[in-house]
DNA sequence: AGAAACAGGACTGGATTGGTTCTGTTTTAT
DNA sequence: ATAAAACAGAACCAATCCAGTCCTGTTTCT
């Protein structure tokens, strides 16, 4: 339905991963090992989301990646608007409310009815958290349930109550 | 944030207009004309539509195109999901609540977190229908408002209860 | 000092989209 | 009956955008 770019994809798996142990510090060659995927990837990725604030970067042979705030005040509006850009849903649209600069004229006169779209769409993803992303369950508790903790395994958060926002 | 192609774009834009008039039948080049959009595009993005059962068409020389529908009984996700595709927001995930297909392992271990995501995502387009973004004013206060009636306003959408789903 | 990691670019092959065009088919009007 | 106007459906090309890589810094720990 709405396309997301594979790179907030990444983001998104990377995050809900880190989010698991939200106080370790991570660096992007475990990170891209871990979740096989390629490096220069998973370093830009990662890049950008420190960049944006999402994410607390360590420099230096021991740095890193931590996240930048506890995962439950960390929305998956947040992280998409980092990776895919400030892009709104159509050109003329950004966040900014003033009207009236665009161009086309017949065509322009639904900004007002974008706006209304996009702030639903963001008001249900300011609704789902990383917390609701990572595992809610601790390792050991994986363990019992069959896999190797080195995934991260979402498997509890169908049921957890993400559009009842707070 | 979210993108959109513009042919969905474009998609809204011209059932916001039919909506407005939802009896009426409309052809290509008229809307065309109106909106200021390129003649051939109207038509393709007016067959998907018709396609999809979100327009009914009518052929011969009288023939043109109306709402299969009375606008608040088509939602925004459903003209998104025609014009856009049924393609969900990353690759392996379908409406088909069968999860085990894919082929990454440790990546798509993340299936259900995109499910909780598109779940939230279509449940605020869900609740936008084509009343909300046609003009909810009959053509004669549009008049009062210093506006030509051939275009689409959508000045009074702003404060819709856009998304308190039913 | 050297190595390991992040920062911030530029760059390229490939996929996707935007938009057009062409050949039908249906219906109305002359 | 025939022509014109409109939809149906598919193929097609150019331009854009994305995925992924690479390169040159800068910082920090050992």
């Amino acid at each position: 339905m709405l396309r997301i770019t594979k790179q907030t994809d990444y983001g998104i798996v990377l995050l809900s991963r880190m989010a698991a142990e939200p106080a370790r510090l991570f660096n992007a060659p475990e990170l891209a090992a871990e979740q096989g995927l390629p490096l220069p990837t998973v370093s830009k990725i990662l890049k950008l989301l420190a960049r944006d604030g999402v994410l607390a970067s360590h420099r230096g042979v021991k740095g890193g990646y931590s996240l930048s705030r506890p995962p439950q005040a960390i929305s998956v509006a947040e992280v998409i608007g980092s990776l895919e850009g400030p892009i709104a849903m159509t050109d003329c649209i950004d966040d900014s409310p003033s009207v009236g600069t665009c161009q086309q004229e017949g065509h322009c006169a639904l900004q007002a009815n974008w706006q209304v779209i996009n702030r639903a769409v963001r008001r249900a993803l300011d609704g789902i958290t990383l917390r609701d992303m990572a595992l809610p369950l601790p390792e050991t508790q994986l363990v019992q349930l069959g896999r190797a903790p080195r995934t991260s395994p979402a498997a509890a958060v169908e049921a957890a109550p993400v559009t009842s926002a707070p």
